[in-house]
DNA sequence: GTAAGTGCAAAGTGTTTGCAGCGGG
DNA sequence: CCCGCTGCAAACACTTTGCACTTAC
């Protein structure tokens, strides 16, 4: 996982020492550049590499893909990676930062393009119905920094879940 | 979970029926009041669900077990409760707003008493040593319930999550 | 050529469940 | 006294890992 809050990112996965979360990261890369960051850190540009950040690159914004979603779409184009390498594939990535890790309240991970860190998806989840909408929120973004500053911490990533109900579940009879 | 987006809580568990995060749930119950819930509901005031209310009511405000931290409390005073009953227990007392289910970017969920339902904790979690601290924020809530009703959708709770770095980790070498 | 990466199957983790027996209301 | 609850062990879903083989550089 990317917030691996303990145990760290496999070692043998970087040659070069990359400390989790501490990249700038500029915004929007084009495809070619996604390849560059991990040749520049001298990680191999494998056939299943390429075929993963294809899949990413073309996503829409706003979507995300869980691990055997990935292996889903990957099996529709005809590229058959196994289970392991995807997901050796999205740790590596997250760990690069060039996908950002997701967690809803389900039990597995989802991932998306961190194609601008500086400005994380919120999501707001509809707990009858569980239609999830993203949005963007500068005020919380400068609240949550401003917050971190004054326990003196540096923010890296912000993550903000907002479980509601939905238009259609709200006027739904109470129960208690 | 508390937050089954999908997978809704067992059937066999809601005599009554009990739509999920629609009590308005008043705040800081005494420990009787917590009992009281689960009998009005027409749940079995067991042993085991008595010991684990009496754990969570006496945790210090601010601190969250796990299911593994909850055995573990319950050894200590010399309760021995199997893990399915503790999972049970937690997903039962989440579904009835008695507890909050918590996750942070690990691998397990945390659960706290639901003091307080209209102003939930949000915590910042320092990347590098695991340290997480608690917050409030007024601001957080208010911005939140805003931006949920600007989209339709009526807020159940809030979970903010700072991904960062805490002072002892800022300092280090940058690695990119 | 050689270490990094892959696939496979086996092992882990955290959580859930079927079932027989127990006990709260 | 009966159905809800518990404990146990087996089952699960998701993710990780050891190892032999392959391949990017």
């Amino acid at each position: 996982m990317l917030y691996s809050t303990k145990k760290s990112v496999k070692k043998e996965m970087q040659p070069e020492k990359t400390k989790i979360g501490q990249e700038p990261a500029e915004s929007l890369q084009t495809r070619a550049e996604l390849s560059d960051i991990l040749r520049k850190k001298g990680f191999r540009l494998t056939p299943q590499r390429e075929k993963i950040l294809d899949i990413f690159y073309e996503l829409p914004a706003g979507e995300h893909l869980s691990a055997e979603e990935l292996q889903k779409a990957l099996r529709t184009e005809n590229s058959d990676i196994s289970l392991a390498t995807s997901y050796r594939t999205l740790k590596l990535l997250a760990s690069l930062n060039v996908l950002r890790e997701l967690d809803f309240a389900e039990d597995h991970k989802h991932y998306e393009l961190a194609r601008n860190p500086k400005s994380p998806h919120h999501h707001i989840i509809c707990l009858d119905c569980g239609k999830t909408e993203e949005f963007e929120s500068e005020e919380i973004i400068r609240l949550s920094e401003d917050l971190a500053r004054e326990r003196g911490f540096q923010i890296v990533d912000v993550q903000l879940k907002l479980f509601a109900l939905c238009e259609q579940h709200v006027t739904e009879p109470k129960a208690s």
